[in-house]
DNA sequence: GATCCTCCATACGGCTGCGTATGGATATCC
DNA sequence: GGATATCCATACGCAGCCGTATGGAGGATC
């Protein structure tokens, strides 16, 4: 027993956290119970005091990008007190960046989305948070002056884009903010 | 017996083939050797006297659709004698959807990049891909008339669209060529 | 028709993970 | 300070999968 390894209560927080850590690094397969409480320097006996089983774990861990996704972001926004355009970039940036996230700076939204392209649980939190977000776009750029008819489509497109590059950053390395606030800027003021 | 189940030979093909529908179906972790033979009526002795391991079969799988990816790709819509913002509109179709694929119609792209978050070797191919794509996307962007610093940003917001709309065809379920035809036409002309 | 070669089935050991059962440790309450 | 509740460790049975070893069926070859 060297100092460092004061045996500290786990709690159901720090179970999930480690279950995002394995989400992003290896998807939703590498989210198994014994490699988290290898993690964690813990066992089992732990996690199914917390937890039913590995579905509840799952639920868990949708039910909160759920609402980090959906919600708190647009909250953040919202309060943001920005007039409509900076909302709508505010609002981009969130959702493709987030720097300030809770998680080890990684990226949670591309594995969350790897998810729902297998599981359908996993599907239908994206359907909603895709929806939503949607929803929230029109509304910004509605504020911002874009004509009705126009509204889904540039929606789409925006979304699309923030979604996209979000996967060349994972391959191109490249930081991509420049070319989208044009994008976002032809799109509301054409 | 019945009469439908006359034993045939498989051949490394057949292996390939089922390995992409698990691929698509359920991420690079349902690409199992067990369950595999299981959907061919076969057994595993079948799958190691055509593959060494597992890894071999990976490695077999990210080749033949770097290929497809790319070369193969690149020379059809080369070959298909349009004017340039045809032979564009084609490159951009043929990746966002290629409906006349072999393997049943099914979205692959999504699973090979969704491979490719997690394992390096997955990333290499998806890298070289991606940076091919690029290259193409920006010579047909030139030969559109497209000014020379204008080519790369371009280029990647046209990409990202395309990626981007491939993910959000699995929530919305919206076939949306239409908007990203008008962001390519806005982008050359403008 | 004996002998190879090709392709596949069967059987085995080993590992890893899931979920449960049970006991132990520490804090809390009276 | 005994009883209770909370939180976790240990041990177990079970199942799935990997890779190997070995044998066997069927065609080709001479």
């Amino acid at each position: 027993m060297s100092v460092g390894d004061a045996k500290q209560r786990l709690g159901r927080n720090a179970w999930v956290l480690a279950a995002l850590r394995a989400l992003v690094q290896g998807g939703i397969s590498a989210v198994r119970v014994e490699p988290l409480a290898r993690d964690l320097g813990a066992t089992k006996g732990s996690f199914y005091w917390h937890f039913k089983d590995l579905a509840e774990l799952h639920q868990t861990m949708l039910e909160l990008w759920e609402t980090l996704a959906t919600t708190a972001i647009t909250a953040a926004v919202k309060a943001s007190g920005k007039v409509p355009i900076g909302q709508l970039m505010l609002l981009v940036d969130m959702v493709s960046i987030r720097p300030g996230d809770s998680y080890g700076g990684v990226e949670i939204e591309p594995a969350f989305r790897d998810w729902g392209r297998t599981d359908p649980r996993a599907r239908a939190v994206l359907i909603r948070v895709d929806r939503q977000r949607l929803i929230d776009l029109q509304h910004f750029l509605r504020a911002a002056g874009v004509s009705e008819t126009e509204l889904l489509p540039k929606a789409q497109l925006i979304y699309a884009a923030v979604i996209g590059l979000e996967n060349l950053r994972l391959t191109t390395g490249d930081e991509m903010g420049p070319p989208l606030r044009s994008l976002v800027d032809r799109l509301v003021k054409e």
